[in-house]
DNA sequence: TCTCGTTGCGCACACTGTACGCAGAGCCGA
DNA sequence: TCGGCTCTGCGTACAGTGTGCGCAACGAGA
C-alpha cells in the first residue's frame, strides 16, 4: 500500500458528517470522568484515558473544558448535586439536617477520590449545584431559628464535621481499595502490628485490642454519635 | 576536552570523602521536602527538585525513602508532632481541648498543603507523633469523665471539625495563594461576580454582599464558634 | 589485600498535561 | 453555486514526572 495513496471515494471510507451529533460535549465528558474516577480513582484519571474511553483524542477534551483542574471541579460540582436536602420543614429541623448529613456522608464515601480533592477545590468556588445546597440548608437552619448569620456559621459547623468525618473515612477506603483486601481482613491482618505499635500507649492499645467486629457498622456509629453531638451543641443556642 | 580524559590527580578532582558525613539522611530529606511543600505548595514537590535541594541526584533519595508516598507520610507525621497538646487537668478539659483544636487548626493553615493529602493519607496510619497526639488527647477525655470508648468517639468528632475546617480553609488559602493576591483584594474583586452568581439564591446572596472587612479574623470567629458548639454537644454526655 | 555491604548517581522508560497548528465540516453572505 | 469563517477533533511535540536498574566509589572487616 503506497503511503500518499489518493482517499478513495466510497460509503466504507469516506469519513461521517460529523456534525450529526458533535460527538462529544461537556456533560459527556463530565459524565464519562465521574465514572472513571469512582472506577480506578484519582491518580488514575488522565486526559488520554479518560479521550481513550470517549473514542477521542487526549487534546480533543480541550475544546470542551479549558484544563484538567476545570474538569474536576465540574466533576465535584455534579457529584455535590448528589447530596439529598429534604424540604424546610421547621419543626423538626434535627431530622432534616440529619438528613442531608448523612446523604452528604454517603455521597462522600462513594465518591472517595472526592476527599483528596476536597483540599484543593473547598467549599469556595461557585459551581450551581453548591450554590443550590447551601442555599437549601441555610433556608433549614432559618426555618429553625437562627438568624441568618448565625445559620451560616450552623451549616459551616455541620459541613465541617460531614468533611472531616468523610475525608478520613475515604482514606481509609481508598488505602483499603489499594490493597485489595476487604476491610475485615485488612484489620485482622493489621492486628499485630497495630497493637505492637500501639505498646507504649495504654489506650491506644486498649482500643485497638478490643473487639472489632463489623468494622463498618461501628463506623456508621461513630458519624451518627458525632453528628448528634454537634446538633446538640447547635441545639443550645436555640435555648 | 577530549571526551575519554583521563581523570588527573589533584586536589580538586580528587573526590572528597563520602562517609565523613553520610550526606543525606532520611532526617534531613524530610526536613528539606517539609520546607518545600510548605514555600512551593504539593504539585511543586518533585524528587528531582527535592534532590537539587540536598545538592543529590533525584534518585539517591530512593536509599532512604522507599516511594515519594512513603515521604509525604513521614512528612505528615512531622506535622502532626507540631500539635499542642496541653498536660492534662481534669477539672478544665474544655479550655484543654480548645488549646489542642486552635493549635491544630493553626498547623493545618501553616501547612496547607496538608489538606489535599489528608484525603488519602488520613488518621488511619501508625506515625509516631499521630499515636503521640491521640493518646494524649484520649487521656483528656477520659479525665473529663468519658469512657475510653466514648472518649475515642469524643476524639474523633473534634478531629473531624477541626479537618473539615482546616480543609476548607487550607483549600481556600491555596487557591489564593495560586492567584497571588491578598485575601481582601480578592474578596473585592470577587464581589461582582459572586453577587451576580449568587441572584437566584436570596440568603447566599444576602451574605456574599454583607460587609467583609476583617475575612481573616470572620474565618477565626467562625472556628471558635463551631468549636464551642461542638463542645457543648460533648458536654451533654457529661451530666 | 581482597571482599562486602552501603551509598550516590546516570540512564532509561513509560507516562503526564497541554500549546500549537492543521484538516475537515457546516453555515452564511454574495 | 461559491468562497470565506467558525467550530471541532486530532497529531505532534515539549517539558516534566516517578522510579527500576546497574555501575562506581567508599569504609570496614577478614
Amino acid at each position: 500500500m503506497p503511503a500518499d495513496e489518493q482517499p478513495v471515494a466510497s460509503v466504507w471510507t469516506r469519513p461521517r458528517r460529523r456534525r450529526e451529533q458533535p460527538a462529544l460535549s461537556r456533560a459527556q465528558i463530565v459524565a464519562e470522568a465521574l465514572d472513571l474516577l469512582d472506577t480506578e480513582g484519582l491518580e488514575a484519571l488522565s486526559m488520554r484515558k479518560l479521550g481513550a474511553r470517549l473514542d477521542a483524542g487526549a487534546t480533543s477534551l480541550y475544546r470542551h473544558v479549558a484544563t484538567k483542574d476545570e474538569l474536576i471541579e465540574l466533576v465535584v460540582d455534579e457529584v455535590y448535586g448528589q447530596v439529598e436536602v429534604p424540604d424546610i420543614q421547621g419543626e423538626d429541623w434535627r431530622s432534616a439536617v440529619t438528613v442531608c448529613a448523612t446523604s452528604a456522608r454517603a455521597v462522600l464515601v462513594k465518591h472517595a477520590w472526592m476527599a483528596s480533592v476536597l483540599g484543593q477545590v473547598g467549599l469556595a468556588y461557585l459551581g450551581p449545584n453548591v450554590m443550590r445546597l447551601n442555599e437549601r440548608m441555610l433556608a433549614l437552619f432559618e426555618a429553625a431559628g437562627f438568624s441568618l448569620p448565625e445559620a451560616d456559621l450552623a451549616l459551616s459547623t455541620v459541613m465541617a464535621y460531614v468533611i472531616g468525618m468523610g475525608t478520613t473515612e475515604a482514606a481509609w477506603l481508598t488505602t483499603l481499595a489499594r490493597s485489595g483486601r476487604s476491610e475485615q481482613e485488612w484489620m485482622d491482618s493489621l492486628r499485630p502490628a497495630a497493637a505492637e505499635a500501639s505498646k507504649p500507649y495504654p489506650r491506644l492499645h486498649a482500643l485497638t485490642t478490643a473487639s472489632n467486629e463489623d468494622v463498618e457498622g461501628a463506623r456508621a456509629d461513630g458519624f451518627r454519635y458525632g453528628l448528634e453531638r454537634v446538633l446538640d451543641g447547635l441545639a443550645t443556642r436555640l435555648g
